[in-house]
DNA sequence: ATTTTTACTATACAAAAGTATATCAATATA
DNA sequence: TATATTGATATACTTTTGTATAGTAAAAAT
């Protein structure tokens, strides 16, 4: 952990590049329009193509086709074929991925705390 | 909380309007190629503009003005002009935006760890 | 035999994000 | 008086990200 509870500067002053990269390999996961969506489609019981199209709807075959590649490369997802006939194709989230909701716990976290904090009415 | 646990999905299901405008709110604090460098810079204690720029060193002046104003409109930092001679301008986090600490560690966290159990030696 | 469904790809384009470079006004320093 | 420093802004440009729209191949349904 970077942070507990510290009390002055030079508490956070280490911050080896492992950290930097960790973070930048999570915020690659999870930033662009589409990214959220679709993990949160799969997570929610969407594993086909068709099904994530459908329920996400206002996204483009060329997006979402882009973004589940991504997200296979980045070990987040996994495309199952399945020879069945016709021929079955599932998305799927790895045990790896399934973790990033820790992630999101704390950005919902923060996000609604600062929203108390900074009472903002317009947006 | 989203997560504690779950075992199945309908757990999942309820994933509350305000929930995704948190993680929105989030996202436009920590997205983008310049904004963590220059919370850590704020964080690390550098507060004046020079500061920053000098400790960043690739930002141009346009994107460390267009960042800290978004910042600062996102009550995440202030910005105090101090009237002595000459006028000091000082940037420093809010309350509110140290906090976003605990975002950071939980991505750390996931990204060390996905790290490991991917086992990617290729990027 | 024709249409529909699934799971995409291709091409062109628009918008957003970021870069490069020059300039500026106020004050301080040599 | 000339130069440097601080805290920026202005303009033009490139790159990245996302949109719009059409098309495709293989199989299934009508």
């Amino acid at each position: 952990m970077i942070m507990n509870g510290l009390q002055n500067i030079s508490e956070i002053k280490k911050c080896p590049v492992q950290y930097v990269l960790a973070i930048n390999d999570t915020l690659n996961v999870i930033s662009g329009k589409w990214k959220l969506p679709i993990l949160a489609s799969i997570l929610y019981g969407n594993y086909r193509y068709k099904d994530i199209q459908t329920n996400i709807d206002k996204i483009t075959p060329r997006m979402l086709s882009k973004e589940l590649k991504e997200l296979e490369l980045n070990g987040v997802i996994t495309r199952n074929v399945y020879d069945s006939t016709p021929v079955r194709i599932e998305y799927k989230m790895t045990e790896s991925g399934k973790n990033i909701l820790t992630v999101l716990d704390a950005m919902v976290d923060w996000g609604v705390s600062h929203r108390k904090s900074t009472l903002k009415h317009s947006d």
